[in-house]
DNA sequence: ATAATAAAAGACTTTTATATCTTTTATTTG
DNA sequence: CAAATAAAAGATATAAAAGTCTTTTATTAT
């Protein structure tokens, strides 16, 4: 549903938002470790989110990534959108050219319906909501036995 | 979510299950004709769920596939298993290796419910409950102005 | 100015999914 | 048995996603 560069842009995002408030620039070897993601990949996701105003990031000594004024703001419909393009989620699930309500195909309804709570949370929720729970501890960036 | 081999895999089951009852078995080139799907792809496809002993097949003249006494009782899940592996419905949708109801990741929470749903969804529902759904005429398994 | 730093850009590789083609094997019919 | 038929198996091709490496450009600090 999500593609892997999805989820560590999403990641990515939320890391350097959550460091952001040290006052400095989050460096991409610094979150691609923090994150276990590979280097060079989480670089071209995180300079595409730059490319479509998602963040910001400057070159140089003390450069790296940031948040700008929008990025809280920001539905994470939105990255996805950036990343994926949105069509998966209009895409019949079995594929048929054709698939609506009224010619719905043997999966339409009950996947379907899924699929429409996913894309509605992910309108709803901004990248400051999901960044709120990280600050609690109610979530984690990881998925091991890091803190984050 | 399904892989294109998926969708292919459950409509062409259901053709087979329809056209079924006209007492002969069915060929791929009717297979892929009908469902407007790559005649050797779809061959393939058809060949991983006999070897997995969804649907059943014999060579030769008036060969084809057909159904085992198992099929209609099928639940979709195991189409699904037999041809993604069931992985998809359990990886995390940020794909952290570590992600749970204790230790979850930003859209756990809100995604994992509604998923569970669906998984139980695809566990009770059979190849037969979609088989009726498609002869009512309330679903269909192609996608443009065809009867089918 | 120069050197150091870090992102951006571009080229390339690997992996996975999807798709195609050819050869082999099993089965049926004449 | 021979010929025809149709799935099975194997090899190959293409496309997209994921991942890597190198070079360039912008920025900062000395």
């Amino acid at each position: 549903m999500l593609s892997k560069s999805c989820g560590y842009a999403i990641r990515g995002i939320l890391y350097v938002a959550l460091k952001e408030s040290e006052g400095r620039k989050i460096g991409i070897q610094e979150i691609a470790a923090a994150l276990d993601a590979p280097v060079y990949f989480m670089g071209k996701i995180m300079q595409g989110l730059v490319r479509r105003d998602v963040i910001n990031s400057t070159k140089g000594p003390n450069g790296g990534f940031y948040l700008n004024e929008a990025t809280l703001d920001i539905p994470i419909i939105n990255v996805v959108e950036a990343i994926d393009g949105v069509s998966s989620f209009r895409r019949c699930v079995l594929n048929l050219p054709e698939c609506s309500d009224a010619h719905p195909c043997p999966l339409h309804t009950e996947l379907t319906a899924y699929r429409e709570v996913l894309y509605r949370t992910l309108c709803r929720r901004t990248v400051q909501d999901l960044l709120t729970d990280l600050q609690a501890g109610r979530t984690q960036l990881r998925g091991n036995e890091s803190l984050l």
